[in-house]
DNA sequence: TTCATAGTTCGATCCTAGTCGAAGCATCTA
DNA sequence: TAGATGCTTCGACTAGGATCGAACTATGAA
């Protein structure tokens, strides 16, 4: 026994109620303060600030100061991986009591990621992007091709920043719900925030849903499918 | 809160100690017995069977009665993909405590990861068959390009067996230890068994270690790098 | 300065869940 | 049949950790 990295460290910090009802929270992406997230996980302030502190010191969270504010999000796009990761076994492994309700649908259908765009929809942008030529995929380490490069500038994403940032820009996320992937990295990221900027999405402030307005579900499946 | 499957069911499945042990003896691939999952784990008999009617229940493990013997294995490659996926955040996120021995070190050379080779070896494979033309990438769902199909026949792998299963062929599989993936899927299994036919590889018995001989590096390396 | 709000620390309580001994089934061997 | 082995169930014990009230610190507002 004894072998390879210590998974019981995260496991079981993932594996209290309110740590994860934290984490899922910050699966949203936005930075949320201590409070927040005592509420969003039905804890006080004290036993919150506890779990934040075991969470912080597991290396699952990034906390920063701003005045007496504290924020909290994930420490990492591999945290939300990994999560994702677990919510896939969860619900294919799920018993049946988990009934499908109408909010989880909507949650299928379209829904963030940390800081990009999963559900159906996400799967459906990333499979269409690679049909007409404009990512080239080899694993997690997918990458941009010179039409897709064309095509994303011209829909107004500011590729020479993406591209002078360390992080990758094309990386492949496991979609819990589809079982199959969709765009993440930079590139997932800035496409998402420019729906967002052109009114095609509203996130819902307290679940991950993703609501496509009439004209922003229209304009995506002309733009991109 | 409370919103997508219920993560917080398996993740404390996988964060106690002895299951976590359990879980790990059975990436090694091998279908185990409940008495030798108890010494494995460090504990007697009657906790190990409470453990592993917990992690049957949760529907991690698949159980096969032979006689007055049980035999337990992960239910699903994707149970060991979510492991592996967890080793990967704390092999990352790791305090430093957790100093590289020269067991550690053999691991990241050449593991094996649940049915198929992991490690170094294991993504030296997948990527001088992609970059051979053999395999055709795009994210999980890899596909074995005709040329593909005449290299490993030739190499005593029977395809026709394999492509009549019903599960996919070529998988990713994410490497905790090189941080990129090596190859899953009935094809990456048909491999290592057949390296171990040919014995250039020996499994140990109680670690995940696979050890190449001398003779069986060289081939490897002749015949696919 | 004083007051209010955000967050942390401490201490006490309480309860879950892991653990193992002992007894009970089930299956194989002789 | 009797005996041995593999596993499960039951019951009792215990430790660890989640929880919250109360007190304390830090930042901002008045």
């Amino acid at each position: 026994m004894k072998e390879g990295p210590d998974i019981v460290r995260i496991a079981s910090l993932i594996g209290d109620p309110a740590r994860a009802n934290i984490l899922t929270a910050l699966m949203g992406g936005k930075a949320l303060t201590a409070s927040e997230l005592a509420a969003e996980a039905g804890v006080t302030l004290q036993t919150a600030s506890s779990h934040l502190s075991k969470l912080d010191k597991g290396g699952l969270l990034r906390p920063r100061k701003q005045g007496r504010h504290k924020y909290f999000s994930l420490a990492d796009d591999s945290v939300a991986e990994a999560l994702e990761g677990l919510m896939g076994l969860a619900a294919r492994s799920g018993h049946l009591r988990t009934r499908t309700g109408p909010k989880d649908e909507a949650l299928r259908q379209a829904r963030v990621c940390y800081n990009h765009l999963a559900g159906a929809k996400g799967v459906q942008l990333l499979s269409a992007m690679q049909s007409r030529g404009f990512i080239d995929g080899e694993g997690e380490t997918l990458s941009l091709t010179d039409a897709g490069e064309a095509f994303v500038s011209d829909f107004g994403v500011d590729l020479p920043t993406l591209q002078s940032n360390r992080s990758p820009l094309c990386r492949e996320c496991l979609d819990w719900s589809e079982r199959r992937s969709h765009l993440a990295g930079s590139l997932g990221r800035a496409l998402f925030t420019r729906f967002e900027a052109l009114g095609w999405t509203r996130c819902d402030r307290n679940t991950r849903v993703v609501h496509f307005s009439a004209d922003g579900a229209r304009e995506f499946q002309e733009t991109f499918l």
